[in-house]
DNA sequence: ATGAAAGCGCTAACAA
DNA sequence: TTGTTAGCGCTTTCAT
């Protein structure tokens, strides 16, 4: 059996009461009982339950996160913030990977409440009505990282990605490319759907007629970049310039025009999107958007802890700047 | 105010005990007032609380995870194959980075074991007899994955390091390089030790008279990889292969000699360790080490089960096979 | 400053 | 097959 308050109590010849009140740094307690009873605690190895502290306080100080894959290179680094700023202020992680399944997002907030958890950190695809609704079938908190909600609904933290993806077609239009290519995962992930706006954006600007050959929307991975330039390559008329919904397919673009006996980036430029640490390990290295995915997680945790101490939140929904980085992909 | 069972029961004329069998799916009950009671629940959008129930049981299925880093390719693969084990048998995960801090690591597993969690899975350098201490504060199972245990008291899954480097360092030395050089990690992490273990035998066993100037033991990176390179190749004597503690540091190598202007396998051969994706991400793609990082999550989550369900455990230390693969860094 | 006592929502004997 | 009841270990009024 485990030491229990009720054990320390008898031992300090105090009531429980005074011992949940040290162990929770209460300040009315007379400093030399207080000692006493640390004194006891540490004696005896007393070590607080905090599933019973959950149920008689409804509070557990664990969060649930759901995100779509943890060995992804992008959300592994998002949950290092939310981590690095939950243990800041002593929340714990209950963490589960949907892979973007909605029957399974579903079922996991279910479980996450079921779990009592004090806050949700939710990123997927997109939200739906659904999921909305199943949020709040109970009240606790709710935000976003990385993730679209086209209800409109709940808080969130995001970047302007049809703003930088815009910027990065731009930027190579203005290289002199009339008309670069596009490589990136289909509308399905509405993030690739703002890139690929952002990026029609700058075509059209540019008086630019659309090729509709050069946009590959299919895959997501280094595969994905390899054999999409193989694609554009073999084309009676070849893009100049590529810019790449991810780094990895950024990479893939790379090898796969060096393997065709292309150089980078004297006959293809490259551009890539994220700045996951893979755009330096490539030779070029890889020119690219820098999305703060660190600090998406953190700036997602700490709206969070807000919202679960009811402070007031002034602005629900945060855009966390973008920028652009050239790199030996880019001339 | 949340629905509770005691509402459900009164909802449906019967004991909260029958809702719980029910809930807990007890087969003792009439499937008649099942199917009332189901209904029940159905209507009033009942949710069993997790924090109750583990209060009353003395189980909260969830399990703790210790890992250095989540943002690290390695580990998140790793807790991948955790989490998917772990939610195949009903558990959910507390995860949480230690960053190899031993008081940090202690700490955690306090906290881990304030929250009652059912096991703890740990990934560390090394346990040391303080960790045992900690550990056994409480009746819990505890399975350390990819990590040392010089005290040889917990169950484990492991590859063998030492065997592996062996036969990395041989295949060097088969191909006609008669002094591969080493870059690895320092031996404060205990894989590093076996690693370098392994690749002196091989030199040793080839009667090799050992160069220390060949073994570079610090760093863990990418950059670690491309500095070492360089001053390898800045030596009187050039090595004209290395082997590398990591895929990351393998791809550093691979480039810190073809930014030196060498060619690689012609004029410098480079080996990896753990299969990484990024070790097909390189030109020329890097021959390595197969580590099944995803198994050793798997199955040390596996083994874990097993304790927590009291089952017969036949080996509670596991070496999991490793393999070397060849690709293009080796001719 | 301290204590008594009533829950928190559930499980698990034990009875019936 | 079902119900009664006593906890699980703690927080939190309310008294004192």
């Amino acid at each position: 059996m485990n030491i229990t308050i009720y054990d320390v109590a008898r031992e300090a010849n105090v009531s429980m009461a005074t011992v949940s009140r040290v162990v929770n740094k209460n300040s009315n307690v007379k400093p030399s009982t207080r000692k006493k009873v640390i004194e006891v605690i540490d004696r005896m190895g007393y070590r607080p339950n905090a599933v019973a502290r959950g149920l008689a306080s409804k509070k557990t100080t664990t969060v649930g996160a759901i995100i779509p894959d943890i060995s992804s290179i992008f959300y592994s680094e998002l949950v290092r913030g939310i981590e690095d700023i939950a243990t800041m202020y002593n929340y714990n992680i209950i963490l589960t990977n949907s892979d973007q399944n909605k029957d399974k997002e579903l079922q996991l907030i279910n479980t996450m409440l079921e779990k009592q958890v004090d806050g949700i950190l939710f990123m997927g695809r997109n939200i739906t009505p659904e999921h909305v609704e199943q949020f709040s079938s109970a009240s606790v908190p709710v935000v976003l990282a990385a993730t679209y909600d086209e209800t409109n609904e709940l808080p969130s933290i995001n970047i302007d990605y049809e703003e930088a993806a815009y910027e990065a077609t731009k930027l190579l239009i203005m290289k002199g490319h009339e008309h670069p290519a596009f490589i990136c995962g289909n509308e399905h992930l509405q993030s690739n759907q703002f890139k690929y706006d952002g990026y029609l954006r700058a075509l059209t600007e540019a008086g630019v007629t659309i090729n509709d050959d050069f946009a590959i929307r299919e895959g997501y991975s280094y595969n994905a970049g390899l054999e999409g330039i193989k694609k554009l390559l073999s084309l009676p008329v070849k893009p100049t310039a590529v810019f790449t919904g991810s780094d990895e397919m950024g990479v893939g673009v790379i090898h796969g025009a060096q393997d065709l006996g292309y150089e980078v980036p004297k006959d293809i430029e490259v551009f890539g999107f994220n700045n996951t640490r893979m755009s330096t390990m490539v030779r070029p290295t890889l020119s690219t958007v820098i999305q703060p995915m660190y600090d998406l997680g953190a700036v997602a945790m700490r709206l969070l802890t807000k919202y679960m101490n009811k402070e007031e939140v002034t602005e629900a929904n945060v855009i966390l700047p973008h920028r652009l980085v050239e790199r030996g992909s880019t001339k």
